[in-house]
DNA sequence: CTGAAAGCGCTTACAG
DNA sequence: CTGAAAGCGCTTACAG
């Protein structure tokens, strides 16, 4: 006990043999759960451990063993809705593996900046989650030196990527390829899109899906408009494609785009659904509840992130390896915003 | 070079002081910029640095000098706007001094839970940034052990704090405070108030300033409706008051509740802000796209985390210590969603 | 201005 | 089943 109140020194392992009467060996032992410990030695050490309320040094575990139950997530944002989600699924399946979780932010795409930060994380030692759903992201995980553990959580890859590569995606492009064809499926003659901005390659997998459902059903396909991230983007785009009197039919590369442009609609009068139908994805938690309320594409984000750990973890501990290509499925969530085209008297 | 492409076993210190043909305590002296190193010297060690790509372990670092240079932030939740530019500030102003940070999420308000994340983040080492917005982070925040640098996000004190204590806040009184005045000075007879769980007082800071400013203008005081942080309770919540024809102003204790009210409000046929308006908290990214956009107090989170840090690297290297208590000022965004009751004809 | 020793709290072989 | 040694990569006094 403690009774002066003196800022103690945390108990050490050696404490712990001493209390105990035995080496500081058997301790390890017993923290360890090595099997060779007699009962009665074990309880003793137990005990021991409990009276000193002694916890092991994550620090000199690391230092001495090498290896470090942490992962540090390299993100480019930690706010916006999908981030955040993919970020809360990773730690929700790291504190269940007792993981210590880490962030680093991408804050720039700069090169120099990228090396800096992936240096950073590789310093904290343990695995790596990268986020790459953007050029930073994507720059970063490719700059990720080959000798650390890294899993990437990407959009879906145009073909099967090297089994070398763990990655994680949620299936990006069925779930833009759903959300055209319901949307030509209400009649219209075509449908526009609004784009995040892509990755890195010339076409994001969201892009491809929609385009892909354009030309199945013969339809003619019109250039994505670009729309960044938030929701001032979409209102930017919005305006565009609201002066055009054939615009009919909206799908937005994320819910916030969408509200965007469901605002730059109301101001330039056109109603929704009644003249343009607008469609999301990601469905977060607002869409349910804007008037008119959002159809979107839900994505199980967190689920996706419990995925990235999940593979991480295997590629980390070589015990519970995991099928290196869980891919959640998308699913249409029709509300409002999306109707039938006006009649065309 | 490693032509070989073999996994290299990082440099060391050891390494270094070969290369440059110096003692390894020399090249410890280099990389802490200890100022007796011969200038001749310290350039072989930095060339030698340079070529062996040697980065110090924060590892051996921590366990050596007990320094840590890591911040982690425990919080109930990552993803609320709120929450997520607090983690944000903290996280840009953590890379400014290359710390690390990680988090720990308080998914449950359980004593034993709490008290098990907490050890867990004293186990990473380096200080503690508590978000205690709600009962489980106030909880946290009060189960810290006292030998452990900690900073307390907070809502605003009812009273002065403890000088021991070293807290930030937003000042969510004067905010409520504001809102609740601009919509008096519009001609509603009282405003109703949608609260947010309150952290763990009787009364919030967000529910006293809202109470004081009717108080002082001697309107009605009615009970505020609790409303949980999500559209969802906001929603639930303005169900309730859309039936009461009496009310024709509403302030939420956050954007996302005022989100949901305004969504009742609509289902109810009700219009805003004709027949009531509406004042949201925070000004979250989709506040100013909503239609109507909403009326709503803007608070810096994310240089509330900001301070949070430098508040806690004051305590943690007394250094640069800063200002005890920095508190950010809030700001009335008046919008669409408030105006003047409807006339009493 | 620079070097040799001891130690941070553990683990990993090696003995017995 | 248990103990004594060496080492992980650094820092902190202590010498010179």
């Amino acid at each position: 006990m403690n009774v002066t109140g003196h800022t103690r020194r945390p108990a050490s392992i050696r404490d712990v043999a001493t209390a105990a009467g035995v080496s500081y060996q058997t301790v390890s032992r017993v923290i360890n759960g090595h099997p060779s410990v007699k009962p009665t030695t074990r309880e003793r050490v137990l005990a021991a451990i409990d009276e000193l309320g002694f916890r092991r040094s994550a620090t000199a575990l690391a230092l001495a063993s090498g290896r470090s139950r942490a992962v540090t997530v390299l993100t480019a944002n930690t706010t916006h809705y999908g981030y955040a989600s993919i970020l809360q699924g990773i730690e929700e399946a790291a504190r269940a593996e007792s993981y210590a979780v880490g962030i680093g932010v991408l804050e720039s795409a700069d090169e120099a900046a990228i090396a800096a930060e992936v240096r950073r994380a590789a310093d904290t030692g343990g695995g790596l989650i990268v986020i790459a759903y953007d050029p930073a992201g994507v720059r970063a995980l490719g700059a990720v030196p080959a000798e650390l553990p890294v899993v990437g959580v990407v959009e879906t890859p145009a073909s099967p990527p090297d089994p070398g590569h763990p990655w994680v995606w949620a299936d990006d492009r069925e779930a833009a390829y759903q959300a055209t064809r319901h949307l030509l499926s209400l009649g219209h003659e075509t449908v526009h899109y609004v784009a995040i901005p892509s990755s890195t390659r010339r076409t994001s997998a969201r892009t491809s899906g929609w385009r892909q459902a354009l030309r199945e059903a013969g339809a003619p396909e019109s250039r994505p408009v670009q729309g960044s991230w938030g929701p001032a983007g979409g209102h930017a785009a919005g305006r565009k494609l609201a002066r055009d009197p054939a615009v009919t039919a909206i799908l937005c590369g994320n819910d916030d785009l969408a509200l965007g442009v469901l605002r730059a609609l109301h101001e330039a009068g056109r109603s929704v659904p009644g003249e343009v139908s607008v469609a999301g994805f990601d469905d977060a938690p607002h869409s349910a509840y804007l008037t008119p309320s959002l159809t979107t594409v839900r994505l199980d984000f967190t689920g996706l992130g419990r995925s990235a750990f999940a593979l991480l973890h295997g590629v980390l501990e070589e015990s519970a390896r995991v099928d290196p290509h869980p891919v959640s499925v998308p699913e249409l969530v029709v509300r409002e915003s999306s109707g039938p085209p006006p009649a065309t008297v």
